[in-house]
RNA sequence: GCCCCCAUCGUUCAGUGGCCUAGGACACUGCCCUUUCACGGCAGGAACACGGGUUCGAAUCCCGUUGGGGGUGCCA
């Protein structure tokens, strides 16, 4: 495994967006053997260009992108590549001068890839391309070309957005003398709901926004698994190594796959339950927010079968931790409404100031007022207590309240009927 | 414009000429479980884009139509 930071424009070698290939890559258990920066290697594609310059292979042009556009126009085509103008007039270095390649007119290029079977372009569709900029910097298929042949490079899995260039890169290997080419093989794209491409401007591509969102690692990578491919048994969520076993490229489909957030978190659920809880507790404790951690650790559980992703904890813990969330109108008129409340309210606040106080005793005094009464109990007593309809157990947490915080809510709530 | 590609439930994957009255998962709906919620269990609605072929037989093969996507940079 080759780790290829592909950085022969500029901006991209940026440290910290090295960094973030680095941690995402880790993050989601990939490592690698070696690693290389294209932006060290310009000396080996100059060497290339110039090889190619000095063989007749590539030429000089000093056509501006607007003289190109301009031509295309004039024959009519609303947008066509470059026209070979400069091939013959041979072109000296200088201002504005860049080295291209000299597409073959005839004949094809082709190759056998593993997702799409054989692909085949017409040389006579492809333009003289670009291979070193007027700033004397070589582009990225020169770049592919020589590292994917000096590090014996076996296969190529990318985008299908990446196919059109690929004949370009097959020349260019050619050119260079290569016997062999890498096994290329062209995964589907990943469309957002309006079955586009996924971009960086307008949706979440980065791994590191699913780590923060509280995703699992091993969650990610077995749904983005399930994108484009799937287990003939249909068992879609299961340990990587069983995936490694029957995993084939050649199985990928073709046809791009939408990215479905809610399934993600069903995966994330399945993968946060299965952990152990000692595990979850240290995985999960940065996303617990200001919580005791030997409080947290005694509520870890059912917190744990209650989440789909890691932000979802403090929601649950927020009553525990501080003052209970104001409850919405209709919740509070749905649980609170009932005739039957301010006399309950009344029942355990009585039972509540003198009950032990631990997780069994408050559930036998507040059930036990159900039993006087005839009634339900739970919800009115929740309500109060965590703001909350819904939520953990709620007898547990509540016992790590101090009593007069509880008797407080209570009273509060009774108050506010 | 030109080049490349795709087309099974809302989503995703399975299905590679008969086993399909098309299966699983997510989502959705209902019921059960439960003195909260979630989990779990059960049930339900929901698809082979269209038109031609080929064949005894087509979701599966071929052609076309329609619809969609990707590319077309001195970005990768």
């Amino acid at each position: 495994m080759v780790l290829r930071i592909e950085d022969t424009d500029a901006d991209r070698s940026k440290p910290e967006l090295i960094a973030a290939i680095h941690d995402s890559l880790t993050w989601l258990g990939i490592d690698w053997d070696e690693e290389y920066r294209q932006s060290d290697r310009f000396d080996l594609y100059r060497g290339a260009a110039d090889g190619f310059l000095s063989q007749g292979l590539a030429y000089r042009c000093d056509c501006s992108r607007n003289d190109v556009i301009a031509r295309a126009e004039a024959t009519g085509a609303a947008e066509a590549g470059y026209d070979g103008h400069c091939r013959d007039r041979q072109v000296e270095p200088g201002e504005g001068v860049v080295v291209r390649f000299r597409t073959p007119d005839e004949g094809s290029t082709r190759w056998n890839d593993l997702v799409r079977g054989p692909v085949e372009f017409d040389n006579s569709v492809l333009e003289d391309f670009i291979i070193v900029r007027s700033n004397g910097v070589p582009m990225f298929h020169v770049a592919n070309a020589v590292d994917d042949l000096d590090m014996k490079i076996s296969h190529v899995v990318r985008g299908e957005d990446l196919v059109n260039t690929t004949p370009r890169v097959l020349l260019l290997m050619a050119a260079l003398g290569a016997t062999s080419q890498p096994v290329y093989a062209h995964l589907p794209l990943i469309v957002n709901e309006k079955r586009q491409k996924l971009s960086k401007r307008r949706d979440d591509v980065a791994v590191g926004h699913y780590r923060d969102e509280g995703f699992l690692p091993t969650a990610l990578r077995n749904y983005l698994l399930t994108l484009g491919w799937g287990p003939k048994d249909g068992q879609e969520i299961r340990p990587i190594e069983d995936f490694i076993k029957v995993f084939e490229l050649s199985d990928i489909n073709k046809a791009p796959a939408f990215f479905d957030l809610k399934k993600l978190e069903h995966f994330n659920r399945e993968y946060v339950t299965a952990l152990p809880v000692d595990q979850f507790i240290q995985l999960s404790a940065p996303f617990a927010g200001e919580v005791d951690s030997e409080l947290y650790a005694r509520l870890a559980e059912p917190v744990q079968s209650r989440v789909k992703t890691l932000t979802d904890i403090p929601a649950l813990l927020d009553w525990v931790v501080g003052d209970p969330p104001e409850p919405s109108e209709k919740d509070w008129k749905k649980v609170m409404g009932k005739e039957t409340v301010p006399a309950v309210l009344d029942a355990v606040i009585d039972r509540l100031v003198s009950c032990e106080w631990t997780p069994a005793a408050l559930e036998s005094a507040v059930f036990g007022v159900g039993e006087e009464l005839g009634t339900k109990t739970q919800l009115p007593v929740r309500m109060a207590v965590s703001g909350s309809r819904s939520g953990l157990p709620l007898f547990e947490p509540m016992a790590e309240l101090d009593r007069a915080v509880v008797l407080n809510r209570l009273r509060a709530a009774r108050a506010k009927l």
